[in-house]
Formats: C-alpha cells, structure tokens, sequence
DNA sequence: CGGACAAGCTGA
DNA sequence: CAGCTTGTCCGG
C-alpha cells in the first residue's frame, strides 16, 4: 500500500491505494502513477511507501504505473518549495516530472575523456566553498566556472533562459561532457550525465550523484516563476546544494541582495572589473537642446551617423506617463517618495507609488508648464530614421525579425533580439530609474548589464551611451564606473528601512478567496497586514520563517487565491 | 479540480 | 413537480 498526492491543483492532501501484484516491482516513492480519485482518473506521484493502512476506509488499487518520476530527494525538496513558496507540493512536482513519461533510465553515459581541468584559480577555489557569490563581469566568459563544477562530478547547471542552457550544453559536449539539458533529457539526467543544464525549472531535475549546483545569472529576474507560487530557482539551487552537501556557486555581473545576503561576494581586481565592462557616456538631458522631443542629444546623433551598429532602447510597456518641467527641464517627481507623477486630472499631479497628488507645478523652478515625454518606441523609429537618414527596424517582444540594418529600436526586447551592437543607447532611461517598482534601480543595472553584453568589453570598443537627467543617480554612476555594487549599497539601506526584500518577507494576497484568507489568519505579533487599492492583501515581516509558518497554517478558503512570496513588481 | 448531491428557481 | 441551474462538499 502507497500513498498518493493526486497531480490536482487544489487538492492538497494525499490518499492511499492498494498496489496491484503486478505493479508492485516498479512502484517507489516518486513513481508517476494513475489512480481513480471520486468518480475520476487522475494522475499522482507516490509520496511514501509501505503506509500503514488507515482505519475505516476502503481503499481503491492504483490503476496504472505511468513511469519514473522525481527521487525521494526532489520530493522533499518540492515539499520544501512548497513551503517556502506557499504553493502546492504538486506543482513543484509537475515541474520536477518528465515532460512524457519515462518507463526506463537508459544506461548510464560513461565519462568520456574527463572534461579539461578548469584553470581559471577563482574558479576552482570556489567550488571548495559550500556556497559562493562570484561577480563576473558582463563581457567575460562563466564558462571556467561550469567546467570547475563539471570537473567534479555529476553538475547541474542553471540558466536563466534555455537559449543561454543550450550554449552552455553545446560547449559542453565539445568539451567531451555528456550533457543533458532539461526537460528533453530528464532520462538521461536521471542515468547520471556529467551535466545537467536547463532554465529555472531544472532547479528541480534529477541529478544522478549531484557534486556541485552553479547558477549563471543569479541576478536574472526569469529565474523567479511570474505567476504564483513566485519560486525562484536560485533559492531552490541554494536549498538543494545545502540539503545534499554539495558546493553551489551563484554567478552574476549585478549580484542581486538576495544573493549578497546569502554569502559574501567574490570580485576580481578593480582593473579586470573595469576591463569587463564597457565604457559608458553619460549624456545630462538638463543641459541638451530639447531637439526632437529631446530624446535625441546631439551625442546620440553624432552616434547615429556614424558607421556603428547601434541599438536604442526605448521601454514604453506600461501606461505610466512622464512629465518634466519645460522651463527648467527637472523631472517632476513626488515630494513623498520621489517616484515619478503622472498628470491624473487638470492641474492636478498624483504619485503612482505613494498616490500623494499636488498641484502641477515644478518643485524646482515653480513653473506650471509641464510636458509629456512620452514617445513610443514606433515614434522614435521614424524620428531616429530622419536624424539618420538611413533605415531603422523596430524590434519589441512581438515584432518580425531582426533585421540586418545597422539601427535597431525597441523596448527591452531589442536587448535579447539583437545579437550584436557597437553602442546601445538608453533613450529614456529615467523611465527605468523612476519605475514606480522597489526593485527600479536594481532592474535599471541589469539592463545595462545586458547593454554591456551586446556591445562587449573595454577592449572591444563597446559603448553604452545613457541619456538621463538624473545623472547622479546610482545606477547611473555604477554603470559608468563599471561598479554594480553602488546600486546594491544604496538599494540595501532603501530596502532595509522600507522593509523590503530581503530584509523582510512579502506576501501578496490577492484573488477572490484572499479576504477570507486573510481574515482566517489570526493576527500575529510580527507580521503586519496592510491592504491595499487594488483589493489584495500585504503581508509583511522581518521574520520569513514567521510568516511562511503562519501561511501555511491557514486552510484554504474555496475560491481562487493568488499567493505570491516576494513578487518582484510591486 | 470536477463529480455528486442538495437546495433553489421556473413554468405549466 | 419535472427539469434545470447554482452551490457546497469532498475525494483513499
């Protein structure tokens, strides 16, 4: 006799079957099975084995043994995510499945020539540690730090995209590894490659004999899951390598708090950071001449007319509009809170973040013309192409394909479409920096780390060029320094005295059943409970063990629930 | 989640 | 009161 917890959403309890006979051989915990559960099939994973019948009820026989599933290890850990992430065990289960089902492991893949030993000194030293932080700037390989991990054993390798795990798996394989990269390889990860690599959900994948977990881009913001729960796979990584004793090394070029809460950061010498970064211009849109709708600096110009490949990042997603003095050119900004304001009624200017509203006028100079700098991007492409006289292709999450003119645009898209550039130009990047989100200056870096990327290294010429008028502003500064850890300082006081994370926990408590999930919580001392405009519930507290315990601990209401731990937009 | 069953609503 | 909708309960 098993016991079963059913793959449905909202059953959260687990139930015990009979094991026929024939199937008992390939039953263990973790099997995939099917099993009639109130008048339906449904699929399940086997959670304990050997149960001791419970008295009074009849139990029904598993219907069919669907195939191998997570290890008891991975179950623990879902149960862990589960936990952690107030979600359900089952969807940290789905997600650690193979995508069709697996009858059997193939054979083992044989070591082949033992992947090169890594040479890189920082590398290898660090896969000694339990738990490092290593920033890496933008323009230099990570590729010593997975054949260090690899060179130990079984690795699993976490990206924050399957295009970057499928680079790391080709260099892999050409090094002589056997690699599997998930979820298409779940089998043979299962039979023990010597590395296995996927996107976040590989946080879950089995590993056969697992010596060393590396994150690559732990600062990514696609390692966290959107919706809810709201996992992230580099706590889920850090967890895991905890739990199996096995060193874990986080990798970025903007090493987030969380993860420089977690561990001390590792950074090379001043010079090779510098070295890894390109060389950043600043352009003060205070002082320019507002040309076109200003957003064009004669710089930028000079850029566009020259024979580089440039790449304008322009972010209009959003309704948030923003307005700035036409006498003096300040931005208009919230005396509260310094977030942008946008014009809500005649005259009358409202905070996005902290909703305050005054009379529109500039705190700066006390004129009350104010003007809209809203351009979209498909705007800004017919202006660029006039300044440049030469073809210009709008790139957004959506748009055609990237094509080979010498001027792109578009929104953060063109970052991640665009596969090489000379100069990326931030257009508007007040925008980013104003963005009424805590995480604001922090998402602002990791843009520019991905500018960093396309254009390359110092030695490679690579420009990045930041229109702002906030030309003091950290994020703008570490860019232009080459020096991430000006943002995280200034980040890491805001976020402690705000109580943010990751020096306090948040959850958000929306959907129809949230009220009744938050009334059904009784009040503790520790976690504060605010609501909110848009009808969902924060709950917040510098304990995380606290308040995770205390959802937990609270039924279900019938209803939807949207319960997300630490989103990343609020 | 989704089937079962009960209670409520409608029209002849 | 049949025939239908809506609501609540609970699964081995």
């Amino acid at each position: 006799m098993v016991r079963v917890l059913p793959d449905v959403a909202a059953i959260d309890k687990e139930f015990d079957y009979l094991v026929p006979q024939a199937m008992a051989e390939r039953v263990a915990v973790g099997t995939i099975v099917r099993i009639g559960l109130h008048g339906r099939r449904v699929g399940g994973w086997v959670v304990a084995d050997e149960v001791t019948p419970t008295a009074g009820v009849d139990l029904k026989p598993i219907t069919k043994v669907k195939g191998l599933g997570p290890t008891a290890e991975i179950l623990d850990l879902a149960r862990w995510a589960a936990w952690r992430f107030a979600g359900r065990t089952a969807t940290f289960m789905k997600t650690a499945s193979p995508e069709t089902a697996v009858s059997e492991l193939p054979a083992p893949p044989h070591r082949r020539n033992p992947p090169p030993e890594a040479t890189d000194e920082i590398a290898r030293e660090v896969l000694d540690t339990d738990l490092a932080v290593v920033q890496t700037p933008p323009a230099t390989d990570t590729f010593p730090f997975i054949q260090a991990a690899v060179s130990r054993g079984n690795a699993l390798l976490i990206t924050p995209s399957l295009a970057e795990a499928r680079r790391i798996a080709t260099r892999l394989r050409r090094a002589g590894a056997s690699v599997a990269l998930v979820p298409r390889d779940w089998a043979l990860a299962a039979a023990g490659a010597t590395a296995v690599v996927g996107a976040r959900a590989a946080a879950f994948a089995p590993v056969n004999r697992l010596a060393a977990i590396v994150v690559v881009d732990e600062h990514d913001e696609a390692l966290q899951n959107e919706g809810s729960p709201t996992w992230n796979a580099r706590e889920v990584a850090v967890e895991r390598a905890r739990r199996a004793g096995v060193p874990c090394v986080l990798l970025s070029p903007a090493p987030s708090l969380e993860a420089q809460e977690i561990a001390p950061v590792l950074r090379r010498s001043r010079a090779e950071e510098r070295a890894g970064w390109p060389i950043v211009e600043v352009v003060d849109r205070r002082r320019e001449d507002p040309a076109v709708g200003g957003l064009y600096s004669r710089r930028l110009v000079e850029v566009l007319r020259s024979d580089r490949r440039v790449v304008c990042v322009l972010n209009r997603k959003g309704r948030s509009r923003l307005l700035a003095c036409r006498t003096c050119g300040s931005l208009v900004r919230c005396d509260v809170c310094d977030s942008a304001m946008a014009l809500v009624a005649d005259a009358v200017l409202a905070c996005k973040r902290c909703g305050s509203e005054r009379p529109s006028l500039c705190l700066d100079c006390g004129s009350t013309v104010l003007k809209n700098l809203r351009v979209g991007v498909t705007r800004a492409r017919e202006e660029l192409e006039a300044l440049a006289s030469e073809l210009v292709v709008e790139v957004t999450g959506s748009s055609a394909e990237v094509g080979a003119s010498r001027i792109h645009v578009g929104t953060e898209a063109v970052l991640h479409r665009v596969e090489q550039a000379d100069t990326v130009a931030f257009l508007d990047f007040d925008q980013e920096l104003l963005a009424p989100r805590y995480r604001a200056a922090e998402q602002a870096m990791n843009l520019v780390v991905l500018a960093a990327r396309l254009v390359g290294g110092r030695h490679s010429n690579g420009r990045i060029l930041i229109q702002t008028r906030l030309p003091r502003h950290e994020t703008v500064l570490g860019a232009l320094h080459a020096d991430p850890t000006r943002v995280s300082a200034a980040e890491r006081e805001r976020r402690r005295v705000l109580g943010y994370p990751p020096f306090a926990t948040i959850a958000l408590v929306g959907g129809e059943g949230g009220q009744a999930f938050v009334q059904a919580m009784r009040p503790v001392a520790g976690i504060e409970v605010s609501s909110r405009a848009d009808g969902c519930y924060l709950l917040r507290s510098r304990d995380r063990g606290l308040l995770l315990d205390a959802l937990a601990g609270v039924p279900r209401p019938s209803g939807r629930l949207r319960l997300q731990i630490d989103p990343l937009r609020l």
